[in-house]
DNA sequence: ATTCTCATTCTTGCATACAAGAATATTGAC
DNA sequence: GTCAATATTCTTGTATGCAAGAATGAGAAT
């Protein structure tokens, strides 16, 4: 485990970031971060560059790294993205799932319909990423995967904020439905849409993610 | 100019195994980069971890880094995730495209007829890069014009290959042509299928990417 | 009082040093 | 002669040191 110190380095500082105890506009400064976590600057630099890969700190050249705040704007753009991959996924998985793939989603869908019918918030967020991650799986498209598990980690946060607005749980769970039948009776077009659908930021959506971001704001400053 | 070493030590690397100066397999031995460039470790580290992070390389711990080879299949799926983002962004460019949009696509496509005349492969790569960037430009989204610009040099390699094979030039030629129709008529959906057809790896094109891949490896080794 | 300039300080960027794990070679035993 | 075990070497991973650029504050001039 000596060698996953940048990897537990980079996972604590991204989660301090998705929580918002390093706010958007905050310098990450590399000695205070070194001494707060027991290491040296070295390991603590590797962790920021590949944060800033991913995109959540900007870096400035001799200037130090910041938090970006990417903005409602970016938001829906990333969103929009995550629908498009997300229908591919699905349009895949309807073609090429097996009987596996079957399980592992049905599987997936039954504990979402667990947690949904608890109302239990956190669970339903955790199962909720195993059932995107079934679909990804069942792509049989280990590029796709990958890419498809980076945008949805980094869209992370705003997922939570979105699960906060009022019915989106129990909507998304039947949501849900609809795309497991597609995706299991093969019908890749529906499945795609369907998709795209459940993940895009559309009308409504998009002023209620406005609304809890800035909620957010409020809280943290 | 002094500010960015570890950017320029990327590039160069890049060239490298783009240019098959390094081919997959090699392990990247940090000393013998560091000699060579004249440099320390520590940003010939930083350059390599930013290549792992965009997958052309792996990083084995504690065993150093290994250029990557990925594989017809693998290429195949990246090729496939490639077509539907710029489908993505043809139909977003459909519906969003301005007059500045307009002409620049048209300049390009101008361009990309020139070099095709001029039967002149290297010229026609580059400004068919000018091309799709054209695209992605008029799609007005921010990330998404990262995310295929990422993906679009991460296939430039075999982008390059696949000019060899004959007639293809033309045919990726005339194929821009209803392309810039449909995006210029503001049809979302045709630009989108058009795109996705264009980019796609379908049917002959893969035996012929498999057989130009197999024809570098013979020469590489 | 405000602003501009210069000096100090602080942080980043690169280099070097040190430690630890993996690869390799050598030696001994069967 | 071959295989295994151990020692050596070699490379990576982490720490620290040093230099240069940027932020900051003080002082002077308007």
């Amino acid at each position: 485990m000596a060698e996953n110190i940048v990897q537990r380095l980079r996972d604590e500082i991204e989660n301090g970031i998705v929580t918002n105890q390093f706010a958007p506009g905050d310098r990450l400064d590399e000695m205070q971060l070194a001494k707060h976590f027991g290491v040296s600057r070295t390991p603590i630099r590797e962790a920021l560059m590949q944060l800033g890969a991913i995109g959540l700190i900007e870096m400035r050249p001799r200037r130090g790294a910041v938090v970006v705040e990417p903005g409602p704007h970016r938001i829906y753009e990333m969103f929009e993205v995550m629908a498009e991959l997300e229908g591919m996924a699905g349009s895949l998985a309807a073609r090429r799932h097996t009987d596996t793939d079957r399980t592992g989603l049905l599987a997936a869908h039954a504990r979402c319909e667990h947690s949904a019918n608890a109302d239990d918030a956190d669970t339903y967020y955790y199962d909720n990423e195993l059932f995107h991650h079934a679909i990804y799986t069942a792509s049989h498209s280990s590029f796709l995967i990958e890419q498809c598990t980076a945008l949805h980690r980094r869209l992370r946060p705003y997922r939570r904020l979105q699960l906060r607005v009022r019915n989106r749980m129990k909507t998304s769970f039947s949501e849900h439905g609809g795309i497991v039948e597609a995706i299991l009776s093969g019908e890749a077009e529906l499945a795609r849409t369907l998709l795209r659908q459940h993940i895009a930021v559309q009308g409504d959506r998009f002023s209620d993610l406005v609304a809890t971001l800035s909620q957010r704001e409020a809280h943290s400053g």
